[in-house]
DNA sequence: ACAAAGTAAGTAAATGTTCATTTACTTACC
DNA sequence: GGTAAGTAAATGAACATTTACTTACTTTGT
């Protein structure tokens, strides 16, 4: 029996990744993704159901699943507040500056509601989706460090700003100067927490 | 001679703001659009050079300098930092909460190209977008208040939250209980200002 | 009467997806 | 150790449909 290639699998995913952060989701077809990976049409379909199955699929465990295991390196629910948003800004940053194409798909899960109804049934079905986090954050609220918010809040105040500032990270990569440096980016992690402790 | 209908101009862009927020940008087509807003696709065509000249159009226009005149409403330069913040918070709040397809294309303008690029080049051309923004947290930062910071990433740590808790209400209107309520806005904001200033 | 606004029906090209077939590898026998 | 059968992987050409956009005509308001 032929073995299956996991270089085109790997292609497949890649390339995609590739094209809609260069030309947009909207801008992805099956056919284009083929030819831009060097294979047949019919070889995505071995793999996917459908273009829908493929791109929930390739949002799921490339983009969402890959960054949550980058984001949770070294991190531990019960570290220091402090210690432990810095170590998620620092995580997510290095994961973001070295993945680019991936921060472009994620980015894609806010707007397309294709992407948007897969994160939310990902995280209602697994329940613990990113949950050393929460953990993390609802001990801190219990012991009175942070104010008693809605998760989504807390997660919403401590690192939406950080993810702006990866995307302006981005815009700067072809310019002369770079204005998001990493002395930047640790005095707004250090303003945030300094916002959030009571 | 035959004045244009100003009624069929604002179906089509109404209903294509309908449309994306629905279905996603991706799956806008020109003929759905057309057949959604009771036209003929050609009519579409006399209003716009092409489908990429009108949802540029449609995203600055209507998006954005929609937003922006929502957001600047009452709001003064000179005005003190908590103040101003806050001010900005509840315009921003109140518009998209009557506008949320709106703010679904919004969201569209962080990951399309196309649109991202539409952004820039408005940024860049007119210079002054959003400029009475800009030009508050310049005082500040020039009256010590708070740190100094590239305008971006200062706005980052300042309105960033307000986009994800907007988002995350939209999540929570076909929910039992909204827990993105004024109250917990108010606290956010407040948490944001404090961390802000030195 | 005129000229622009608007339309229905069309175009070629591109889309997502499938068919019938070929390729490349494993395995079992001589 | 060579080889041929067996099998899943992979393919290129095709499918019907949809795409962005046009053509040729009709309607409308002055």
């Amino acid at each position: 029996m032929r073995p299956k290639s996991l270089e085109k699998e790997e292609a497949i995913r890649s390339v995609a990744l590739q094209i809609i952060a260069a030309e947009g989701l909207e801008n992805l077809s099956m056919q284009k993704l083929a030819k831009a990976a060097n294979i047949s049409p019919r070889t995505i379909y071995l793999k996917y159901e459908n273009k829908e199955d493929f791109l929930v699929k390739l949002f799921i465990d490339e983009v969402l699943g890959a960054y949550e295991a980058a984001v949770l390196l070294n991190f531990s629910e019960d570290m220091e507040f402090a210690e432990g948003v810095k170590l998620i800004w620092k995580n997510t940053f290095q994961y973001f500056k070295n993945n680019q194409h991936a921060f472009s798909l994620m980015q894609y899960g806010k707007s397309s509601p294709l992407l948007n109804n897969a994160y939310r049934e990902k995280n209602i079905q697994e329940g613990q989706y990113f949950s050393p986090i929460r953990l993390f954050l609802k001990s801190h609220v219990r012991a009175g460090l942070i104010p008693k918010l809605p998760n989504q809040a807390l997660r919403a105040m401590l690192f939406a700003p950080l993810f702006d500032l990866v995307n302006e990270y981005f815009e700067h990569t072809d310019r002369p100067k770079q204005v998001i440096t990493a002395k930047v980016l640790t005095e707004c992690c250090e303003a945030v927490i300094k916002g959030m402790i009571k």
